[in-house]
RNA sequence: UGCCGAAUUGUGUAAUGGUAGCACCUACGACUCUGACUCGUAUUGUCUAGGUUCGAAUCCUAGUUCGGCAGCCA
C-alpha cells in the first residue's frame, strides 16, 4: 500500500494515513451498518461511499453488517432493499454478517463481564433508571442491585435470557461510572428483555444486546480497523472504546471516527419522518420519486453516477452543514447530459395548423439523438399538417426578449421547418385553442433552405404521431423554509398588534415536517411524447428537448406511458422572463 | 449550569506558519437548429478581541455563536 504518494481527501483519510505510518494497522477494513429497518436514503448513501469508497481507496476491505438487535423495528424485507441498493451503488461487500448471528458470541462475552464485575442485572423500572441517572449537570446515582454478587448475577442473566421475566424489568448494565459528566458511561444498558420475535431469530432470544455494546464488539470480532460514524456517535466514543477494551476480544481496538452526516435543504433524512410520509399517504411509498431514498431515487431516474459525483462534491468534515438542494440536480444533470437518448416531448400541448401543408401528407424528418454524439444514432420523426407545440411557447403579447412563436413571427421546429404564426384561434372562453401557421416549406433542416437565423427553436410533436403520455413534474418534498419564515414572522407581526403580547411564535417548529410539506411536490400533467419513448423500456431514461430529463415509470401501461421528471434543464428564460 | 464537538464568500469544501483556492449558486457576455450543453468575465469569505511571529485561516489566551448528549432506539 503506497501511503506516501497518496493524497488524502479529507480528516479520516489522514487519520488513516497516520495509522498506516505508526503501525497501528497495516491494512483498512471497514463496515457499513445499517439497522433493516427501513430503505437506504441518500444521507446513509454518504456513509456507505465513505465506508465502501474508502475501503477501495486503501486497497482494504468493507463488511456489510446488519445491526439488527431490536426485532421491534426490522424486517426482512429492509435487509433485501438495502442489499440492492449498495449494489446499484456499485459496491461489494467482502463479508456479510448479521448481529443477530452473534447473539451467542455475545451473550458469553456479556457473561465474562459480569464474572469480572464489569455488569451487573438491575432491578429498576425504567422510571426508576432516569431517575438515578441524574441529570447533564447533576450526577447519577448507583442503583440499589449494582452490588450484586456474580453468582446471583450471572443467574439472574441467564434466566433473563431464558425468559423468566417480563419486558421491562430487568436490565443487564455495565458498571462503569454513574457520576460520570459524560452520561452514556452512567452505566449503561448492555441487554434488554423485548418478546417481539425477531425476522431472523425468530424466538430463540428474548433478550436483545444494545448497540452500544453490540456495536463496538461486533466491529472487533469482525477485524474493523476503522468504524466510521456520524457525528452523532462522537460521545459515544469513550463507551465504545470501554468496551472494546474490556471485552477480551482483540489487541487491535478498532478506532471509531466520526463525520459530519449530510443534509440537504428542503429534504427530510429522518427515517422516522419518512416512514411517516410512508404510512399516512403523504408520498405513495419508499420508492415515491420525491423521498430521498435510493429506491425512490433511482425509479425517478437519477444515475449511480451522480450520486457519487455529488458525495464527492460534498466532500467530508465534522462541521454540520446543509447543502443546497441544486447542487444534486446539478450532478444529476452532468451524468445525465452525455448519456441520455434526446426525444421530445410537450408537456403542455398547444395546437398549430399549417394551413399550406397539404392535408393528409406526412413527411419523414431524420433527428438526431444526441447533438454532441452522433454514434448516438438518429430516428425518424413524422411531421404533418397538425402539430403540438408547448403553450409557454407562445405569446400573444410578447414580451420583450421573448424569441418564441408569436403572432407574424418565425420560429424554427427543431429539426424540421420554420414556421410563421399568422392568427390565433380561441375558444368560448377565450382560450388558445389553436394556432393557424405557415410553413416555409424551403427550410427543412439539413437543407439550404434552413441556413438561415431564426432565433428561436421548439420542439414539437406531430398530432398524428404523438402518443398521450403521463408526465410527473417534481419539486422538493418540504416547502421552502425561507419563504415559510417569512410568512411566520409576518404572521406573528400581525398577530402580536391584535394581542398585543407573546412574539415568540415566529419558530415554526422545523423539525415538524408535516406541516412544512410542499402542496406543490407532484404535478401531474397529460401531454404528449415520441413513440420512441413511448415504446420504451421502463427505466429508460430520456432529455425531451428543452424540458428535462425524463424516466419512464413502472406504472406504465399500453395506453398511458407515464413519465417521472428526473430534473428539469436549467431555464434561463424562466428567470428572464421573471423580471 | 456539566460533558463532547464545530465555526473559511449565498452553499459545500481546500489551504496543516508563507499568493485564501475549487465546485455549486448568482450576475453579465459569447456560442447555439435545445434560452440546454460548452466557453469567457465578475461579485462576495477566514466568528470576535487580544497575543506569539518577519509573516497567522492555521499556534496561544479569553469570549461569542451553533450542534450533539439525560432510550430498556440505532
Amino acid at each position: 500500500m503506497e501511503t506516501t504518494e497518496r493524497k488524502a481527501a479529507n480528516f479520516i483519510e489522514e487519520f488513516i494515513d497516520e495509522d498506516l505510518a505508526s503501525g497501528r494497522f497495516d491494512h483498512v477494513r471497514t463496515r457499513f451498518p445499517p439497522e433493516p429497518n427501513g430503505y437506504l436514503h441518500i444521507g446513509h448513501a454518504k456513509a456507505l461511499c465513505i465506508d465502501f469508497g474508502i475501503a477501495q481507496k486503501y486497497g482494504g476491505k468493507c463488511n456489510l453488517r446488519f445491526d439488527d438487535t431490536n426485532p421491534s423495528k426490522e424486517e426482512a424485507a429492509f435487509v433485501e432493499g438495502i442489499q440492492a441498493d449498495i449494489e446499484w451503488l456499485g459496491y461489494k461487500w467482502d463479508e456479510l454478517h448479521f448481529a443477530s448471528d452473534f447473539f451467542g458470541r455475545l451473550y458469553e462475552i456479556a457473561q465474562d463481564m459480569i464474572r469480572r464485575g464489569l455488569a451487573y442485572v438491575d432491578d429498576q423500572t425504567p422510571e426508576q433508571m432516569r431517575a438515578n441517572r441524574g441529570t447533564l449537570t447533576r450526577p447519577g446515582v448507583n442503583s440499589p442491585y449494582r452490588d450484586r454478587s456474580v453468582e446471583e448475577n450471572l443467574d439472574l442473566f441467564e434466566r433473563m435470557k431464558n425468559g423468566e421475566f417480563e419486558a421491562g424489568s430487568r436490565v443487564l448494565r455495565a458498571k462503569i461510572d454513574m457520576a460520570s459528566p459524560n452520561v452514556l458511561l452512567r452505566d449503561p444498558a448492555m441487554y434488554r428483555i423485548n418478546r417481539h420475535p425477531h425476522h431472523r431469530t425468530g424466538t430463540e432470544w428474548c433478550i436483545y444486546p444494545m448497540y452500544d455494546f453490540q456495536h463496538p464488539l461486533q466491529d472487533a470480532i469482525e477485524g474493523i480497523t476503522h468504524s466510521l460514524c456520524s457525528l452523532e456517535y462522537e460521545i459515544h466514543r469513550p463507551l465504545y472504546d470501554w468496551f472494546v477494551a474490556n471485552a477480551n476480544i482483540t489487541a487491535q481496538p478498532p478506532r471509531q471516527i466520526e463525520f459530519a452526516r449530510l443534509n440537504i435543504e428542503r429534504t427530510v433524512m429522518s427515517k422516522r419522518y419518512l416512514r411517516a410520509f410512508v404510512e399516512n399517504g403523504v408520498v405513495s411509498g419508499w420508492d415515491d420519486p420525491r423521498m430521498p431514498t435510493l429506491v425512490a431515487m433511482r425509479r425517478r431516474g437519477y444515475p449511480a453516477a451522480a450520486i457519487h459525483d455529488f458525495m464527492r462534491r460534498v466532500g467530508v468534515a465534522k462541521s454540520d452543514s446543509t447543502v443546497e438542494g441544486n447542487l444534486l440536480d446539478h450532478c444529476v444533470r452532468e451524468a445525465l447530459g452525455d448519456t441520455a437518448p434526446r426525444a421530445m416531448a410537450v408537456v403542455d400541448p398547444v395546437k398549430v395548423v399549417l394551413t399550406n401543408w397539404p392535408e393528409g401528407k406526412v413527411d419523414e424528418l431524420e433527428i438526431e439523438n444526441h447533438p454532441d454524439h452522433p454514434e448516438m444514432g438518429s430516428r425518424k420523426v413524422a411531421f404533418g399538417r397538425e402539430l403540438y407545440i408547448e403553450r409557454d411557447d407562445f405569446m400573444e403579447e410578447p414580451v420583450k426578449k421573448f424569441f418564441r412563436l408569436a403572432p407574424g413571427k418565425e420560429v424554427r421546429l427543431k429539426g424540421a421547418y420554420i414556421i410563421r404564426c399568422d392568427s390565433v384561434v380561441k375558444d368560448d372562453s377565450g382560450a388558445i385553442a389553436e394556432l393557424r401557421c405557415t410553413v416555409d416549406l424551403d427550410s427543412r433542416s439539413g437543407t439550404e433552405g434552413a441556413n438561415r437565423k431564426v432565433k428561436g427553436t421548439l420542439h414539437w410533436l406531430s398530432a398524428g404521431e404523438a402518443v398521450p403520455c403521463e408526465l410527473r413534474l417534481y419539486e422538493p418534498i418540504l416547502s421552502d423554509e425561507d419563504a415559510q419564515a417569512i410568512e411566520a414572522a409576518e404572521e406573528s407581526a400581525s398577530a402580536a398588534e391584535a394581542a398585543e403580547g407573546e412574539a415568540d411564535a415566529a419558530a415554526p417548529a422545523a423539525k415538524d415536517f408535516m406541516s412544512r410539506l410542499n402542496p406543490n411536490s407532484l404535478t401531474v400533467a397529460r401531454g404528449y411524447c415520441e413513440p420512441v419513448a413511448a415504446n420504451a423500456a421502463v427505466g429508460s431514461v430520456f432529455q425531451f428537448l428543452r424540458t428535462g430529463y425524463f424516466c419512464k415509470d413502472r406504472d406504465s401501461t399500453a395506453e398511458l406511458p407515464v413519465f417521472n421528471r428526473t430534473v428539469p434543464l436549467k431555464d434561463s428564460w424562466a428567470k428572464e422572463a421573471k423580471k
